[in-house]
DNA sequence: TTCATGGATAAGTTCTCTTGATCCGTACAG
DNA sequence: CTGTACGGATCAAGAGAACTTATCCATGAA
């Protein structure tokens, strides 16, 4: 059976309207209907409720007490409600909650987001990480940041913000303790951080380096989690492959050096993404302009 | 444009039912949908409040953070409501209100309500008397007992309660005083209370005694008002014609004698009316059935 | 693996609700 | 006291919302 049938909600908001404004023709105007729609929502309530709840006196209704009784009560609830709406719509517009991968959470959102903060001071921000692509519908998130070949996704906007390439890093000392790095095949003099990391095969070929074997080679695994190589190879472990935007500060600092500027890809690059229904939400769409501003390539 | 697109009520109210039972499915069951409509219901909330609801998990949906501060507003906000519903069902079962005429009132009514009363302790009454045939849609009323010869209004059901006959009636001590009613032609040695009441005429032609011109003669004017006739005879002003049925006490008590067994009548009958709609409201079918049993030519 | 559970989706159907036209009764102004 | 404006009721017709049926999909359990 119909909802609508057991309980009319929406004559109880034409009720409401039309007991405060005693009425039918001013409600109806309030609530964009015509005062026939009024009369049968009235009709209508009034019949499921078993009592009448206005008179009908020409040019002028009134409350029955019945009416009188309901009215009040019936105005709470719906305050009540606007209220919870509002708030929920508002508290919701105040949080943005950002799912990202670990590495651009620590690399640049890190360094970054204060910036958004400070430019809009009414937005809560919630940093969420994980390795694996989330789904909108089975995950509280806003938006979502990730590294994707196509950046296409049903249901989902998505913007182009970053290529996602790398090259070896290494901490400079340990450069120099093997007598520097000159070409290519003096990074195999070092330890590889977590050479089963596809990225190094692909940047070996770009270097004109093609099926190097790396099997075998002292190495570190970290689970294919750059922060962790990264961190790795700050302290000196060995080298790493990682992206050179994410580590310009520890380049800067002397823990880091980059020995070529070769960079390679996969083919993946970094996104934003979120639902398309929700482009026009102020707390996305500030988002959205904040990193059009702070990320040099991304893209609409 | 529509109500239930600007505020969809009826989506609030599978909201509320499947925030509470974290099901869509039992939600749908508990209204008497389908799963397929909750969801639709939902759907459109989210659509309109912007911000999504439930996270979808398979097998199970739970609330977002929005969803979890919205809940128990609404929850509330329906209590109030179905609570306000009720309340004003009872409260407006546990009044009965009667219009009357005066007459059936004071002479009828009175004497029996107590007992509708004693036997409906949790309904009270409330009596109205008017002259007028009232219209319920204007005037607040349940049911109306009116004198009427076809007992038939459109919108209404109608009851046969009693014959509308009249005979004259006088203090038995001015009846002496002018050597007794014998013959219908004794009553003309008595003032005639209210000679305009048409009833004298029909009484009088009843009698065998047509075209008898009253006019002229010492009269008394109440109006028609038969309470204030029977006063007036009471206290010896004269003979007035009165409904037997009303005056029954009085004639028992010797304040008034009714010289004659003839009865006239002028067409009209007692009838107890109500909204057909509202046939079957427990006031209602309490005091018809009060009626029923109190008057023995009530008829369904 | 298969089954059961719970939700999403698509397409079709029902029927509520809205609209627009018209009528009626009363109040108020002239 | 008459004409006009106001406010509501009623009716028929049509739009579109709400609901259903059928089907699919994903997951957790057996």
């Amino acid at each position: 059976m119909k909802l609508s049938r057991q309980f009319p909600m929406n004559a109880l908001r034409v009720f409401e309207a039309a007991a405060r404004l005693l009425s039918f023709t001013k409600a109806g105007e309030e609530l964009g209907l015509t005062q026939t729609a009024v009369s049968y929502q009235i009709k209508l309530l009034e019949d499921t409720i078993g009592e009448p709840l206005f008179l009908r006196r020409p040019r002028q209704v009134s409350l029955t007490d019945a009416g009188e009784r309901l009215a009040p009560k019936i105005s709470e609830a719906f305050e009540t409600i606007s209220d919870a709406i509002a708030s929920t719509r508002h508290q919701s517009d105040g949080t943005l909650i950002i799912h990202t991968t670990a590495t651009f959470a620590s690399r640049w959102l890190a360094h970054h987001i204060g910036t958004f903060q400070l430019e809009n001071p009414q937005i809560a921000v919630r940093m969420e990480t994980s390795q694996e692509t989330i789904d909108f519908s089975k995950t509280e998130a806003d938006v979502a940041i990730r590294s994707s070949k196509s950046g296409q996704w049903p249901g989902l906007r998505s913007h182009f913000m970053m290529k996602s390439h790398f090259t070896p890093m290494l901490n400079p000392k340990l450069a120099e303790s093997v007598g520097g790095i000159r070409e290519p095949a003096d990074l195999l003099k070092v330890r590889i951080i977590d050479a089963s990391d596809p990225w190094w095969v692909l940047w070996f070929e770009a270097a004109g380096l093609p099926g190097i074997d790396l099997e075998g080679r002292p190495t570190s695994r970290f689970g294919g989690i750059q922060a962790f190589e990264a961190a790795a190879a700050i302290a000196g472990h060995g080298v790493a492959i990682l992206k050179p935007e994410f580590y310009a500060d520890d380049v800067a600092l002397g823990r880091l050096y980059q020995p070529f500027d070769l960079l390679a890809s996969d083919g993946s690059d970094y996104w934003l993404a979120y639902p398309e229904s929700r482009r026009n939400a102020p707390k996305i769409r500030a988002f959205r302009e904040f990193m059009r501003k702070m990320m040099p390539t991304f893209q609409d």
